[in-house]
DNA sequence: AGACTGTTGTTTTTTTTATAACAACATTAA
DNA sequence: TTAATGTTGTTATAAAAAAAACAACAGTCT
């Protein structure tokens, strides 16, 4: 029995956030390539020691993954991946259903000191986690969105989001160039020249946006670190950015060769 | 600071199977119930040990369900339940379909003697387990079904299945009861008194399904034990089963009261 | 006897959970 | 001002639990 190329760890690692152990995995891999085969076979396969291949078979049968014929010796069935993967799925499914709605329970009636967090200064790491609240808050936004960003930054995250404002509120982007439509209630300032100068040069600020002069995201991504932002609906840090804002259309519109595109 | 009532260890297993360790679950709750909380605050609440604290913080701001401010000391915001469980489920989405198409080429590929493995008898486990086997079975039906079973039980679990066939196999039924409608090219025997005796008694069998004359699956329950079921493919199981089944069809026409609806 | 299956214990290893100790800083009281 | 006290954030390390690996044995078949 040859034991074949064995498994990727990435694959290993992958099956055992849909809830089965190393050997779980080893071993449904295995019957995968074989289908019908012996404990020992199994063993022989998977690598894994021989009388580990029962308990975990036992709890592979348990999860509905496999299935055993009562001859001797015993010969084990894999559900075939597709399904395989789906029961998995549903397991964690259930559970899954059953912790949204008994958090939900927990979060409503939490207490929460809103008035201070307000004040506070929000970090939030990692871009898929940034793309997201960013995205939310602009979803939210009522009245006012004020945006510079390289254009690049917006097409790929937020394009879409732009075009899908429940409120349409009036739009001011500051960014390098333009592709395409412009949404409704859009100013968009093209800066031709050294846009980098604005935002990009010292602090590799890649973006910065306020939402209805109430709350402001930045973003900073410098080369070789994660990218990181800060989020915050404090005074002084919207004052600041406010400010940032006027200064940097202001100034652009005197020293920059600017077009302006409407909505 | 009130600790709260801990939480459920129903709960926390469900966070765990969606990937989470006690300890981040706790921690994650606590936030839930007291946003913007410091790590001592979180540590009082959670029970979780303070030193302990940081770390689990650390890993759940990498999780992208927790956010830090930059104040000393640090507070954290929790991602509300309904987006963090969104986002629990995204990560394992994402390993389940990596993990599908990788086992997929593998299963591909595999080695197969289907001539042996038709002659084996199989053992599937749980009644989820058993019923899906079923309902794929007769889904897969071409030409007939035949069936010995309690009404309840079709009702429940088949009901919908046997009306779906795509290849509209030739049916009978050998039931207890019938509500509502006939499926097509189906004949229904209902047994007035005493079905009983023909498969529930001493056996315990409590379906007997017989697809195409070329696989048969029965279902056994004791009360108690778990359901059971064996599948084959077998000749000689098949002889069995479906003698059985002439046997029983005939035997009921003579001895008990029989009623037949046609679909 | 020898090869093999299925089972049962018992280590070893790894991952999680728990405790302890420390430096940095702030607050308070002498 | 200094000393005493308390808090935060870190680090190291011990204990416990879960997985993984190994060893041994009884039964069965050849």
């Amino acid at each position: 029995m040859s034991p074949g190329k064995e498994p990727s760890g990435q694959l290993i690692e992958a099956l055992k956030s849909l809830g089965l152990t190393k050997y779980e995995a080893l071993v449904y891999i295995g019957l995968l390539q074989f289908d019908g085969a012996t404990a020992t076979e199994i063993h022989e396969i998977s690598g894994v020691p021989r009388a580990s291949v029962y308990p975990v078979l036992d709890k592979l049968v348990q999860k509905g993954l496999v299935i055993v014929s009562n001859t001797v010796p015993k010969r084990f069935d894999a559900l075939p991946p597709k399904k395989g993967i789906i029961k998995l799925k549903e397991n964690i499914e259930s559970d899954a259903e059953f912790a949204g709605t008994e958090l939900e329970n927990i979060y409503i009636s939490r207490m929460c000191p809103e008035k201070e967090r307000q004040e506070l200064i929000w970090s939030i790491s990692g871009s898929e986690n940034i793309i997201n609240r960013l995205r939310q808050s602009i979803g939210e936004a009522g009245t006012e969105i004020q945006i510079i960003s390289d254009y690049d930054f917006i097409k790929t995250h937020l394009h879409d989001t732009l075009f899908k404002t429940d409120s349409n509120p009036v739009m001011q982007i500051i960014t390098d160039r333009w592709e395409g439509e412009v949404p409704p209630d859009t100013t968009v300032k093209i800066v031709e020249d050294k846009i980098n100068e604005c935002f990009e040069s010292k602090n590799e600020m890649s973006g910065i946006f306020i939402i209805d002069s109430k709350r402001v995201l930045v973003i900073m991504s410098s080369p070789g670190h994660e990218p990181s932002a800060i989020f915050s609906e404090s005074n002084g840090f919207l004052d600041f950015f406010s400010n940032y804002w006027r200064f940097i259309s202001y100034h652009i519109d005197r020293k920059h060769t600017v077009r302006i595109l409407q909505g």
